[in-house]
DNA sequence: GCCAACGTTGGC
DNA sequence: GCCAACGTTGGC
């Protein structure tokens, strides 16, 4: 099993939504990065992501997901109406893919981003590089440890 | 294939 | 709202 950290806007779907509707699957789609899109493809059923919330008040990971659906071509690629609509996408070449995640766990507490960089061990994490923007990206088992320390 | 221009990300 | 850093696009 493997792990990972995906970024999003609390506003648009934070892990509030994921907790009010504990089994329902969210569908992870409109990620328009191609390396963000290459780790997506690599998700397997049953791994586990670190939900951080980006771009808000309280920056920093709130709780886990669980990989329910492998991937698959994003729909919203090929609808006209979605801002993540993309005419170069056909349906037998599709460019975009998407995953279903399901709610696994909130954190007792946020982990906030400051947190997060004065942690030791972390150095090959996207996260904390400077400059990175990637918002799919893969967590290895050690930097999972040094993340979720007692609350694993 | 280069690279300038542009749009986006995301912390501050 | 600012802006540094980055990825993508498109002219050449």
């Amino acid at each position: 099993m493997a792990y990972w950290l995906v970024k999003t806007e609390p506003a648009e779907c934070g892990i509030e939504d994921f907790a009010r509707a504990p089994d329902t699957p969210v569908r992870w789609d409109g990620v328009r990065n191609f390396q963000a899109r290459n780790f997506l493809m690599q998700m397997a059923v049953d791994d586990l992501v670190l939900i951080y919330h980006s771009s808000c008040r309280h920056i920093g990971i709130a709780g886990i997901a669980r990989v329910s659906t492998s991937a698959y071509a994003d729909p919203s690629q090929f609808d006209p109406n979605s801002p993540y609509f993309d005419a170069r996408s056909t349906h037998d070449k599709p460019r975009w893919q998407a995953v279903d995640l399901v709610f696994e766990r909130q954190l007792p507490r946020l982990l906030p981003l400051d947190e997060i960089k004065a942690l030791a061990g972390l150095e090959g994490l996207a996260l904390v590089q400077r400059g990175s923007r990637l918002s799919v990206m893969p967590v290895s088992t050690e930097q999972w440890r040094i993340l979720l320390g007692p609350h694993q």
